[in-house]
DNA sequence: GATAATTACCCACAATTCACCACAATCTTA
DNA sequence: TAAGATTGTGGTGAATTGTGGGTAATTATC
């Protein structure tokens, strides 16, 4: 039995550079590259931050998407939301792939891009938003977070 | 019969070397190579030390957390603490594993490394951390340990 | 249609990581 | 008890990885 490879986990400290690349972790590449052609779609995440998923992860959330009726206007908002920043790319030959202006200042991003595996998805963080969030929703909730450690952890 | 093949017991001290590795002992090898999954997962425990699973084990989590919602944003801190730490990573040709950075940070890792058999997962330690942590659980709960010790020692 | 600006593609190099080898200490077996 | 096998620890060289920059191709602007 092997691990997943669609699975992304650990944390890397890289850079941000001036044309907009950030690399992507040797192990993640891999995990793509035999199947596809190691091409990802980039878009906001739910946090202040970029989520990049494998194409095979982002097809499900399309199809999602197109299923979705266009009769209510949230759900217009919904998609608008998702789709208007959501950039493929595939990475160079060094390994690297280029975000969009518009991405890189809703993160936020700076000199340093903070990459987390997130198991079926990659994030992009400025290291000193990662912190602030992940504060604030620790004491905010630190009882449901010991509940989910309680049931998932083992 | 046989002990279960998964079932990990015992202590050990190795050493930590100055690339990262830690010796896996023998007898958790031994206990997985036949499958042909002396692969381990490790990332950071409850306590300031690390956890190490085998693959078979470490699927289930990954399982868990696969069908979280990301709607939420505790829900989302939770698979960032777990999974950000977590690395993969198989025995050498000599039995070692080697520990991310992050990780000898997370357990305060020095020289001497106490590995530690836990049925279903593997703990490595710091020793003088290992002491204060246990001490001070049973000076806290020592009635909740003897309850413990009441309902499953026969 | 000519020129400027942006993007995509390629090369080079330093730093790190990985796979392998060697060897001493311990344990097994005959 | 002796010989062989196994186990734990250290180190070395080759391959990989991360980062910067340069040139050609493409797009945009006037």
């Amino acid at each position: 039995m092997t691990l997943n490879k669609d699975t992304f986990t650990g944390e890397y400290q890289y850079s941000l550079d001036s044309k907009g690349r950030v690399n992507i972790p040797a192990k993640f590449r891999q995990s793509l590259s035999k199947k596809n052609q190691n091409t990802f779609v980039a878009t906001r995440g739910q946090d202040p931050c970029i989520w990049v998923y494998p194409i095979s992860e982002w097809k499900k959330i399309e199809d999602e998407l197109r299923n979705l009726s266009s009769v209510s206007g949230v759900h217009r908002t919904f998609i608008r939301q998702i789709a208007r920043s959501a950039t493929p790319s595939t990475c160079d030959k060094q390994g690297r792939i280029t975000i969009s202006p518009s991405l890189i200042s809703y993160a936020q991003l700076d000199k340093d891009a903070l990459i987390l595996g997130m198991i079926n998805k990659i994030e992009i963080w400025n290291p000193s938003t990662l912190d602030k969030v992940d504060k604030k929703n620790i004491n905010n909730d630190i009882n449901e977070l010991n509940a989910l450690a309680d049931k998932i952890v083992i």
